[in-house]
DNA sequence: TACGCGTGGCG
DNA sequence: TCGCCAAGCGT
């Protein structure tokens, strides 16, 4: 829906990398994608990379009122970085993870200073960016400037892992035979491999998701390696989970959300009332110090960063 | 490399 | 109910 392309090409590449999964995977997705903000034309290199931002570990249903939100707001990185950290920080509310925020704000900054404003095309300067890994470097300079980039993000190693290796489940972490098959798999033709890119994001997010996935409604169902071998359950260490009730992680949230929904500086009393152990609590609260979410004041005092 | 880092919805 | 899961990054 995105575009209105006529006539798909038929997986046409340069090289001889043309690959059975390209046609139907991209048709499905020229007929399947999802209409979010973020893949309209207007919202430019900046608006691809705040949705990639606020993505990161984040569902998308979470994410669209905020970035709606922040575009409006800062619809330039010149916008973002002429506030203060704290306000990002507290625009971001309860997406989770704020030091994405603050690592924003300084990627925002970066731009307007060394970048002349523009959220840069090139794969080595956006990785050079706070905030800017792998992943998020690839899909910038893929979805907003349409280069030729493997995106390896979770749904695009869950595909792969399926579709081509035949198990469940990617591993734990990255390896070097993911980022092989990726490139082996990447067409040729730049304006097809980006679109590759979203399609194959796209499938593992609608259709080949972790839990249940829909195989009924796959487009590559039949040359599906996992289905082929009678989709084996997951074999192997088990995925990483993540703890999160009584760990310092909780603690940490329930100090920021004082201190975003504050205006002013707040006493140590009030942040001493979101939790009733004081070595943990503590421990919290330097942390949040640390990684410049919070800044220090004279008094027992805390608020948001201003520098 | 493995871990820490938020939050909330869903099966 | 509660563990799993969600477009990762930095160290």
């Amino acid at each position: 829906m995105t575009t209105t392309t006529s006539a798909t090409p038929p997986a046409a590449t340069t090289a001889g990398t043309a690959h059975p999964l390209h046609t139907p995977v991209i048709a499905w997705f020229e007929a399947h994608a999802r209409d979010l903000p973020w893949r309209r034309p207007e919202a430019g290199a900046w608006g691809v990379m705040v949705s990639e931002f606020m993505l990161q570990q984040t569902p998308v249903n979470r994410v669209l009122p905020m970035y709606e939100q922040w575009l409006a707001r800062w619809p330039r990185p010149a916008d973002l970085a002429a506030e203060p950290p704290g306000e990002a920080v507290r625009a971001w509310g309860r997406l989770g993870y704020p030091r994405r925020a603050l690592r924003l704000h300084a990627a925002a900054t970066a731009i307007t200073e060394r970048h002349g404003g523009e959220v840069p095309d090139d794969h080595a300067e956006l990785l050079a960016l706070p905030g800017v890994g792998e992943y998020t470097a690839a899909a910038v300079a893929s979805f907003a400037y349409g280069r030729r980039h493997a995106v390896l993000d979770t749904n695009v190693r869950r595909v792969f892992a399926r579709a081509v290796t035949g198990v469940e489940y990617p591993p734990n972490a990255t390896t070097a035979a993911e980022r092989r098959l990726a490139r082996e798999l990447l067409p040729g033709e730049e304006a097809v491999a980006a679109r590759w890119a979203a399609a194959t994001m796209e499938l593992g997010a609608l259709v080949c998701t972790a839990r249940s996935p829909e195989c009924g409604r796959c487009p590559i169902a039949g040359d599906c390696a996992w289905r082929a071998a009678g989709s084996p359950a997951h074999d192997g260490p088990p995925r990483r989970g993540q703890t999160y009730a009584g760990t310092d992680r909780q603690v940490r949230g329930r100090l920021l959300a004082v201190l975003r929904e504050a205006h002013g500086p707040v006493p140590q009393a009030a942040l001493d009332a979101v939790w009733d152990e004081p070595v943990q609590r503590a421990r919290a609260l330097d942390g949040l110090v640390a990684d410049g979410l919070v800044e220090p004041l004279e008094g027992a005092r805390y608020r948001l960063p201003l520098t």
